[in-house]
DNA sequence: ATAATATATGAACAGTTATTCATACGATAA
DNA sequence: TTATCGTATGAATAACTGTTCATATATTAT
């Protein structure tokens, strides 16, 4: 007899863990909220978005000054921090024409550590 | 006169902050940190990953057991785990044919919380 | 040996994304 | 007003990435 395809018969069903499965399944979070959290990391997964993070890290700074401290067009930077702007990682001020950059929050500060500790180790 | 093209005139030199600017320069991590660190991230960064890790941080697991949790092809999740292993993010044990992962330190949930506590305020 | 099962992997394709270029917007100064 | 400067943004392109499909590998059982 034919074994049914299309199905997830990825394994048989008997070597399984169904109570590791079933067990693990009530705990995670919310499937919107693991797409929302991913879309966060995906901010950071960045290296231009990263660096200018860790320049904001240290001082307020503008648009022009992000760019020729990073060597990187004025639009390319505009570009990410408005990506920035949106998952509120950054905010920002206007002083004439110029408008200084800053750090939203800890948080930032926090995952970024968190991140350098982890490709530090070994 | 002709405006000079070509090099980053993204703002008139005279409105830069140039003592920020170096201030900051100095105080940046390495390029290639910064690059090892956005990749880092990047893992981060995809909700089938971030799906991975959440179901590790509650029990090890089997690759099977992970696409039946997830609803994903097991190929998806074999080629997913191997992106986590290479950052060395989760590892894993032979039990005859199945091999059981789990994650690799605490660094790990760290940046998971980090992560949720920015999504989840506001 | 062969068969069956769990996992891994290469290739291909579709979807996403970061940069560049050109241009527009907004604020200040003349 | 017009000109200038700092910033923002839409479109286009090139590069990257995640999934699927088919198949390979490794372990165990017969």
């Amino acid at each position: 007899m034919e074994q049914e395809r299309d199905q997830d018969l990825c394994c048989a069903v008997t070597q399984v863990h169904p109570d590791a499965v079933e067990r693990v399944r009530g705990l995670l979070p919310r499937d919107e909220t693991l797409y929302d959290l991913a879309e966060l990391f995906k901010i950071f997964g960045d290296s231009t978005r990263v660096k200018i993070l860790y320049a904001l890290l240290e001082s307020e700074l503008c648009v022009c000054d992000i760019a020729k401290l990073m060597d990187v067009s004025q639009s390319a930077v505009s570009h990410q921090l408005r990506v920035l702007k949106a998952s509120k990682l950054v905010k920002f001020r206007r002083e004439g024409k110029t408008i200084f950059y800053s750090l939203a929050d800890d948080h930032v500060v926090s995952i970024l550590s968190q991140g350098m500790e982890h490709i530090e180790e070994e």
